[in-house]
DNA sequence: ACAAGAGATCATGTAAAATGATGAAAATAG
DNA sequence: CTATTTTCATCATTTTACATGATCTCTTGT
């Protein structure tokens, strides 16, 4: 069979709905009747599929038989399967994530956060959407998790500090204080606060670097403190651990820090540096999935319950 | 059939390229320039899809900054991706079936071809088309392969004996003569033909049913033998054992006996039985693959070299 | 404030699809 | 062997959807 391209109609959904009609029932007009289409449309279906693919799908054999697959309708109805389950899918995948129930939620974080405040949030928000995909970034800035979080890439992600960026909508959850954890010893013992002044003597323990560093060294700067450290990890286990030997104060953001450990004395500076403030940012209204919605509730409840509220 | 959905249209593939293209272009005037539509068009299309899902899939945040994928638009895409990606594998697919080159070919066959004509014209065929995928289907009778060649189950078939079913074609590729294996002893030492009448004596070893069977117990009754079966078995090795040990011997297709047995006499029968014909069998022209056709010139090929031709 | 750039909107012509009626081919029944 | 039924293809026609080009609106950058 020659085939003038006198039309270039190129495959459409529609011809592989009349394939796998057609198939099944086993006949043209029997398919339309399925489909809701006159026979002679399935016909003329038929007809472009096999224009666009430059080959006859259907054997007919003429008379009240059934018509069959060619070879090439074969191949061509295991692919158009496949494609109509996807499209069926993609429905129902977007009615589940608008339903918020089901899709990913990919969210960002920075360390002290990811220690207690984000297990509990998404302990919540699975116990109520258990399909829900929860996907986590870490990042040690703020700068990479908003330029995602813009991009798209992220949905939900937490901020430090204070934040200007008109792109994004942020939710205040909290503050999260710097504490001193220093080793359980003679000295430390009587302690209620911890003098900033001695962390001049002592050196500290702190993080290598990222917002919450900069944070921390401006505010030591605002009481009249040049920070010099004696040991620098990312790794707040090991941050902790090292003050309980003694070497040195580690200065931690509270939210990091692990306080039912014996060995070390975990005390509020004095005087006080400004807290850090914890925000959760959205994106705009439009590119918000109910689920986002959903973690930024939650999240500002479990805010409300383990962190200071600024004083207003 | 009248819709009072909103939405008449539903998704198309179009609209799932002009989701990519202005996914990947950042802008509907770009998308469209590459698509070959106008700026409306495309606007239009992406609009389509939103109403089909119910969705926005697009951000417009507005002014010279590019469009970003909501949620939801996100989640179509990933979909749309796969969907377009196996439309252009259809495509390919079906020029690698019409090529000849790809695609599978599904061969019925019965037990004495698959022993040794059938590895030798697959093995052949694969020589020429290495990437074709033949699978193979075995059945006892000419019955079934019929019915499945016809329903499109199966691409080429072997078949035994006068096949009268006009929706098929068959191609004969020779003869295939009745056999008597039986063990080399003193007896047949000095034989070059074994008198059927001795059949009756000794009974015989033969298949459990089938076709074939069928068919040597005709021939053995129209030489006036009733035949009596001392062992019945499918399987070919299992028959040539037995005949071995002297038990009785086996009357087989000759392509099923396993000539390099050095226990065995294999002796033609006198007089002879009318031998038993191998077809291929293929559907109508329409129906047929170029590796279908190439699978027939082959088998016949093979036929003629390893068969006996019947006298014209 | 103004210009530039991006998408939305509108009216319009055109192309494609669906329809309903008719025709041709083939199996089946009488 | 003819009539009937079932099937798909074809045709002319209507209806629908599509793409276009010209504005409109909005936002950003200067």
């Amino acid at each position: 069979m020659k085939c003038y391209d006198t039309c270039v109609t190129s495959v459409e959904i529609r011809y592989l709905e009349a394939l796998r009609a057609v198939t099944e029932e086993g006949t043209f007009t029997d398919a339309a009747i399925r489909l809701g289409y006159s026979q002679a449309a399935v016909s003329q279906q038929i007809q472009s599929l096999e224009s666009a693919l430059g080959h006859a799908v259907f054997d007919r054999p003429g008379g009240p038989r059934a018509v069959t697959l060619t070879p090439t309708g074969r191949a061509c109805l295991r692919h158009a399967e496949v494609i109509l389950d996807r499209l069926d899918e993609m429905r129902a995948d977007i009615d589940l994530l608008h339903a918020g129930l089901g899709g990913r939620l990919a969210c960002g974080t920075f360390q002290s956060v990811s220690v207690e405040l984000l297990p509990l949030i998404v302990g919540r928000v699975l116990g109520e959407t258990p399909d829900l995909q929860i996907r986590v970034v870490e990042e040690d800035e703020n700068e990479p998790l908003i330029a995602r979080l813009i991009a798209g890439d992220l949905d939900v992600t937490f901020l430090a500090g204070p934040v200007r960026e008109p792109m994004i909508e942020t939710i205040p959850l909290g503050e999260d204080p710097f504490v001193v954890v220093a080793a359980d010893d003679e000295f430390t013992r009587d302690l209620s606060a911890f003098p900033a002044q001695m962390l001049a003597g002592t050196g500290i323990i702190g993080e290598s670097a990222g917002t919450a560093q900069s944070f921390i060294e401006e505010g030591l700067r605002s009481v009249g403190v040049t920070p010099r450290y004696r040991f620098q990890t990312n790794d707040n286990g090991a941050m902790q651990a090292m003050a309980r030997t003694g070497l040195a104060p580690a200065l931690m953001p509270l939210l990091a820090v692990n306080t039912d450990d014996p060995g070390v004395r975990v005390l509020p500076l004095d005087p006080p540096i400004a807290p850090r403030s914890i925000l959760l940012g959205l994106p705009g209204p439009a590119l918000r999935t109910p689920a986002a919605t959903r973690f930024a509730q939650i999240a500002a409840d479990v805010g409300r319950e383990r962190l200071a509220q600024p004083a207003s």
